[in-house]
DNA sequence: CATGAATGAGATTTCATTCAT
DNA sequence: AATGAATGAAATCTCATTCAT
């Protein structure tokens, strides 16, 4: 007799034992996503790494995209979240680039299976891919602008540094931080920034490229 | 008195029959893996598509895995060649750079589809995926060792290099080829040579980055 | 934390309504497995049969063979019940014998589709059907050698009497049970019986076995 | 223009090749059937071990269990004629048993894979299986009726006799033979003989058969 | 809230057989 | 006689999702 439809997923679970069901099918789910991939994984095995009936998965999501799109929507959140933290007051670009990056691998290295969901995303939801690294850009680009102008940063189109910068984040983070389960070595780090750096450095005026 | 394996596909078919037949099926998947992604792709699609039946399809290969292997090497050995021509006879370093990314994006440019696969073999094939990279960064580590000791490029460690490389390569294409459908802009692609011949050129003795 | 294994269909529902289902899918297993035989049998007909949808046989049953075993289990355990109930408080091991091939014929007879079931475990499932006899071979070994010793019955062998024993109950079997849809006739069964007598009882000292 | 259908394989091979080609089909049948089972077998490696196209099969065959028929059929005659030679002669229906049996266990042993087939006849052509058996009891009761009448073995009816002896034979063929790749320990027989033995002879007239 | 039984659409794969050459 | 390409029906199995309790 009530208004509301019947089977409307809960988001946000009034008691407290729903919140703790919530988070688990969350973590389980990340294990597994991260794991077997969004098309091998089963909701029958989320369920049962949380601990709970099949059927419970459907209390909390109404259906396997749905889990998925909120751990990209979270990962997205939390790791601008930990470069907002690190990059804090710097007011150098080249600096802040450098602590960025930093945080960046810190935070793929410590939730390397949220990372491979994003990975994923771009073949089970191309719509929140694009999202994702269109967001990015956009921050870059806002970041990037007003630091060529102040010539802290050698002046290009700032879309194309973002996805220049994103790639060889994205690809670092690949062959050092998925593909070795260590954290990205200092060394790899060192040269890699280098490299950013010696990109990114204005080139002051009379200073030729090359002969 | 062998125990006899069962059954294997045709690998090169003797009848010139054969060899459209096996032809059209690559082709059909090629497009089908593209715009549905390999999870979704289904062999009846493939083989509508290549206008033959459903058990045609396992005349030529013993499963669906085994197509989309197939379709890697072959883009990776054909954009090798592409590279390869568009470069030869290319001293210096940095303009080898140069045309082999015009080559790579018209490449990409021209196989979309193939491209798409390849991105895909992250999650259907790691073995194959670690394989592509791996074997493109060690192409790239034996031309870059040279040329930085003849000093054509700034000496940093090659590998980590090859990957900032690749990995520009592959988000520029996936923002400019891919997403939208046309070909890398030469405006985008001067951009993104600027950034990268910064990163490479050698960093000359008297020069300071930076004050 | 362990890599757990991925879905494991139900053995001992918790419901009575899952209890009941099972049941379903073995009574319509047995059936069909009876006519058709394993290989001819198929999943469909079996499901059709017990009246629920196909992917409800997979809830309960990893596969088509995990039906077969555990039929074949069941004859095994159940037969081997009646045949101990027939035989309760026998200590001459003649009337033993009359008395357990008795309730064999009968078992069978009652149970014409399982009894086909065991026989074709021999092309299915063959360790299955190696256990069938060699367990039943033991025992037999372990009633027949007792008798032995106590002259009740020929000093011989026990395992070579044991095959020749259950070489003539299948036999016997298929003959009168499977072909005809009637019992063994009384006639055959004493006629067969007087045989196995002769063959078994003790040769006694004085009695030359033909001039 | 010719009368003749369209497609009717050849059963006997006009020129000497055909004749050599159907002989590889069968022996690669034998082989194939005995390992794999009727419908386990494929035409497919069927044709392979016997070294010829695929097509070639249905020259020769109409389908598949043609050849099964007329392996089936094979053994038969063959075993009879082994029989009757190792038989010949031999006036005494208890010698003539034993030398039957002997010949029985050789041939079984010579032929595994062979006998393995008719055992799976009775799943594959129940037909075939019931008109191997009745033609074996009848020609079982042939032999043993009038040395019943001779008094050279125990009056019964032969039909329940020629099954209990093919039980026997059955069975300790399955165990001897085809579970343990030897031929039947001599030992093995001799038990069995006496056994076999003592349940067909006759009862002489004052021999009381157990007190 | 939670459960677990049930569903059924759909996917991959096998293989005896036909047919054109 | 022989080949080998092609077929297509049918079978097994998976799994996201629904629903009654």
């Amino acid at each position: 007799m009530s208004t509301s439809e019947r089977k409307q997923p809960v988001l946000d679970p009034p008691t407290e034992r729903g919140q703790r069901t919530r988070q688990k099918l969350l973590d389980a789910a990340e294990a597994v996503f991260g794991e077997r991939f969004f098309e091998n994984a089963s909701i029958t095995e989320i369920t049962q790494r949380a601990g709970v009936a099949q059927g419970t998965f459907y209390v909390y999501f109404p259906d396997k995209k749905a889990v998925f799109v909120e751990l990209v929507r979270d990962l997205s959140r939390n790791l601008r979240r930990s470069i907002a933290l690190a990059t804090a007051g710097i007011a150098d670009r080249l600096e802040y680039e450098r602590a960025g990056f930093r945080a960046f691998f810190d935070y793929i290295y410590r939730h390397r299976n949220l990372y491979r969901i994003v990975r994923q995303a771009e073949f089970v939801e191309n719509e929140l891919y694009h999202w994702y690294y269109r967001s990015w850009a956009e921050s870059y680009v806002a970041g990037l602008q007003p630091a060529m102008e102040a010539n802290q940063i050698q002046r290009m189109d700032p879309e194309v540094l973002a996805y220049c910068l994103m790639g060889i984040g994205d690809f670092l983070g690949m062959r050092w931080v998925l593909w070795n389960e260590e954290g990205l070595p200092d060394r790899v780090f060192e040269e890699l920034m280098a490299f950013v750096e010696r990109g990114m450095a204005p080139v002051t005026a009379g200073a030729a490229r090359r002969q």
